[in-house]
DNA sequence: CTTTGTGCAAATTCTTTGCACCAAA
DNA sequence: TTTGGTGCAAAGAATTTGCACAAAG
């Protein structure tokens, strides 16, 4: 099986129809898993699919966050970054360089939803943030 | 002592130099523990003190933050918010009315940083969302 | 004086909206 | 042919920047 009919499959147990665009930018959110940006998304498509708009890159990630295939990211205070990895898992962002990396190993136990009389908490998400080992020779 | 002369004092243990301006905002701050926007603060503070510019605002907090006086939140991907808090406490946004609270009730452990081979890490911030109960019954 | 802080306006960046056209069922 | 998807351009909102003036030491 060719890996955009993988993808088509992928989006099929998302309720997701699956268009061209639509397959392209979940083929590029599986094969690059740096919690891209709009801007990164669209960029990087472009080249290949001159056509595409960024309208639709938004609509797209937004269809997506919406049905739950990819998880949005706030730990970036500039952009909205997307994450095609749904798994509970932590993120680590560089006050220097700005780039998100994925935080496994830390206690599951936080990804429990604390019970609350005056809300019902639907999820969580725990960044960290710091300088990163790149950034620090700097 | 009256509020100001306290608020001076708050503010110089942090080492930053009180101007009317940086007083206000966090009087403002201590007294409103709503997590509240730029906006909201600038709007809140500009009737008694009409000459007070959105710069100000801007450039008063991220001084404050840098000087570790308030938490910057990102819970919010749509503005920046700020917390006089700056104890170990997560956050709730209702993502039907926006509004941000304290949630106190967590396990202190979830505040201890994981150690890094790839990063320093330096801060962390609990994010959880879902639907508060004044927005339930909507 | 010299440095630091403030305020205005303009610029920039990110995101959303309105609407026309295209594609699929 | 009707519905949903896409793309363009414009609008909107949040934040940043440049620069002139004011305040403090």
């Amino acid at each position: 099986m060719n890996p955009t009919l993988q993808t088509h499959h992928y989006l099929l147990k998302f309720s997701i129809k699956p268009s061209v665009q639509r397959t392209a930018v979940m083929e590029y959110l599986m094969n690059n898993r740096t919690h891209p940006t709009i801007d990164e998304i669209y960029l990087a498509l472009n080249p290949t699919m001159p056509t595409l708009s960024k309208t639709t890159v938004y609509n797209t990630l937004d269809l997506f966050v919406e049905k739950g295939a990819v998880q949005a990211l706030v730990i970036d205070d500039k952009n909205a970054r997307y994450d095609v990895d749904i798994s509970s898992h932590a993120h680590f962002i560089c006050n220097s360089c700005g780039k998100v990396h994925d935080i496994f190993n830390v206690s599951p136990t936080l990804f429990q939803l604390p019970v609350s009389d005056k809300f019902t908490i639907q999820s969580v998400e725990i960044s960290y943030s710091g300088i990163c080992n790149s950034c620090k020779g700097n």
